[in-house]
DNA sequence: CGTGGTTCAAATGGTTCA
DNA sequence: TGAACCATTTGAACCACG
């Protein structure tokens, strides 16, 4: 986590952006009728390097691509553990406003802390590119 | 680090204040300018009776990272007693400035003494690792 | 058999009040 | 201040469909 952004308030961080210059997935705090997902789509949120892609064949030793867990095989496209699976299903569709970042919007994700950042958890797994379409319509 | 101390020392105390027979740990306290551990230390305070705490039989049998009370978890990432849990949330975001030690800032915390110093009990749970940035982004 | 979906106990952040 | 409580989130285990 980015702890250097503590000394400014949230509130702070929300007044210093310019509104109609949401250029980025994380200034789209500003605009907040929008899900995760559209969100992701519409600002273009730069995928991470995609080694973690692997061909979909061996399911042993396989590392989540979201937060380094063990992982058994794919999740919504993904290579992920079991509960960024389940992160991923309960969060992916909500209102972005609940999922704030306290900081810089780019905290590492790690087995560790993934549950301290459900924002940063999120983008993470978009970053990946975990398909929100693949949740059944009734979800949406 | 010595903020707001009084400028007597530990060593002064010792030297210049011998209790008499009838002097009490908490009669002392009242006009302290002392350290509560010296106190401690100098009065020979009693300890509680841990055994009321530990008749709460739970699954684990953990010790508070900060005062070495009973704990039953982790809180803030430590492991943490309930109290040190709730005074991380009340204190963790104020300023240090409103969180004075009497005397050198460095003193033991422990299930007896902790809430005697603010400035000290604050300053290791910090020291152990607890994180505010888990606390809500509300109060901040 | 793989994976989306479900369940529920455990964990833990937050609240209350004496 | 801290014991007791409440509410929400979590993730391991499981189910079931294709």
């Amino acid at each position: 986590m980015n702890i250097d952004c503590y000394s400014i308030t949230e509130e702070d961080f929300i007044n210093e952006m310019e509104p109609n210059n949401n250029d980025t997935f994380d200034e789209y705090f500003l605009d907040s009728n929008l899900c995760v997902s559209t969100m992701i789509k519409k600002y273009d949120v730069p995928m991470l390097d995609n080694n973690e892609y692997m061909k979909k064949t061996k399911k042993k030793n396989l590392q989540c691509a979201v937060c380094g867990a063990r992982a058994f095989g794919y999740n919504f496209d993904r290579i992920t553990c079991e509960s960024c699976k389940a992160f991923f299903r309960r969060n992916a569709l909500k209102n972005i406003m609940e999922l704030k970042c306290r900081f810089d919007g780019n905290c590492d994700i790690t087995i560790e802390n993934r549950r301290f950042c459900t924002y940063c958890r999120i983008k993470k797994c978009f970053a990946i590119g975990m398909l929100y379409e693949i949740l059944s319509s009734k979800e949406k």
